[in-house]
DNA sequence: GTTATGTATACTGTATACAGTATGCAAATA
DNA sequence: TATTTGCATACTGTATACAGTATACATAAC
């Protein structure tokens, strides 16, 4: 019987506010202007302050919430260094696992990966989301591929990250679709099984995209 | 004044919790069959639940911990392949802070690095534990000259998880010693400029390391 | 002997009350 | 005007009580 697997761990209230919480600022109905409090939060949910109390300090930790100056949270802001920093971070974890796949892959393991990046480059939703949402399935599908549950953590960390600035997503739709064709070449670098020359095209393309991003946060 | 950032953040008693279940579970106090109790703990140390809770669910979180059958907590155990998939992440983290530095260093960071090296391989503390102290040192030196946030994050994520196994630290002295005196090598190739150099001779040494500890879980 | 069923136990999750602390503002002093 | 002092306010941190749920074990049924 395998019906338990199904229902993995117990389903905590926090895990619903947490996950409350990260729509509401995707969102952007919670601003970086808007301070957050816990009663005030428990109040809106009608529930008691502990499991919202739990929620905003998994967010703290994980660096998408500050402490602002009366205790209470806020969104992390970051600043132009910051980005650069996380972008290097997200070349360690995807690079690596670049490395990875090109010497240890499966023809499958090319298929999929290409069946991905067919479908998702074609996505039909045209928003911002839309997008965000696309280029994450796809560099989320070579980590996947890797098959190493830190790595993976790593790059949701990274990506969790990215909701908040609004990172990775603020760039003009136009230049999205430009930067969303561009995947085939990291499935085709992969197959070629030359280690060294993946990092190098992974590390490049996620080059391009901080400087797209440092452009469109400069835009506005 | 300056008198206030010296004070970082308000501490609270999980934060105590949180040190004291770490040290006990390096002084090997807390075994692989013992279970934490809130309760129990709460009572130990003469508190409520409600700090050692959050403790053991930030333990939880950082992969140190799992729920075991009862509900209560316990030492997560680590298997051969996730030891592995640790020891590629570590490659990732350290590998690119080798290709930041690599690029990107001042005469100061090598001078900085090679009295780090100097310093730490020379400790005269022979335990096991001192050997481990030394080896996170020079290690962690190198990320912190990087000088990236999140990279940073990312290490002490996985050398948290390597208090537990005891991973990083069950080889026996001999070959510990052995292995803390290759260090200098990796200050060199920093200062030859090469990232992809620099990359290549840092994950090698980190694979030493997983070989190592491979035959030494083995070996006991 | 194996499978089902009930019950005790061992824990957690959530609500709530209370105490404490940092901030901001307003009044008082120099 | 500039600085100190005091007080109200806005929050959190911690303790505790209560309810709920999964496990284990014993007993019953087949």
């Amino acid at each position: 019987m395998a019906f338990k697997s199904i229902q993995p761990a117990r389903r905590r209230l926090a895990d619903e506010v947490y996950e409350e919480l990260i729509e509401a600022i995707i969102r952007r109905d919670i601003g970086p202007d808007d301070s957050l409090v816990q009663e005030k939060l428990a109040a809106e949910m009608q529930i008691s302050r502990t499991p919202v109390r739990e929620a905003l300090m998994r967010l703290e930790n994980e660096g998408v919430l500050e402490v602002s100056k009366r205790g209470s949270f806020r969104l992390y802001q970051m600043g132009d260094e910051e980005v650069k920093e996380l972008y290097q971070s997200r070349a360690a974890v995807e690079g690596q696992c670049a490395r990875i796949l090109a010497v240890n892959h499966t023809p499958e393991d090319i298929a999929y990966l290409r069946g991905v990046v067919e479908r998702e480059e074609n996505v039909t939703d045209h928003s911002v989301r839309g997008y965000f949402e696309a280029n994450r399935n796809i560099h989320m599908s070579f980590v996947e591929r890797a098959n190493n549950r830190f790595l993976m953590d790593m790059f949701n960390m990274i990506w969790g990250k990215a909701l908040v600035f609004p990172l990775f997503a603020t760039i003009e739709n136009v230049e999205l679709e430009k930067s969303l064709g561009d995947h085939m070449q990291l499935v085709d670098v992969i197959a070629s099984g030359d280690k060294t020359e993946a990092l190098e095209v992974f590390t490049d393309h996620i080059q391009d995209g901080f400087n797209l991003q440092i452009a469109g946060l400069h835009a506005s």
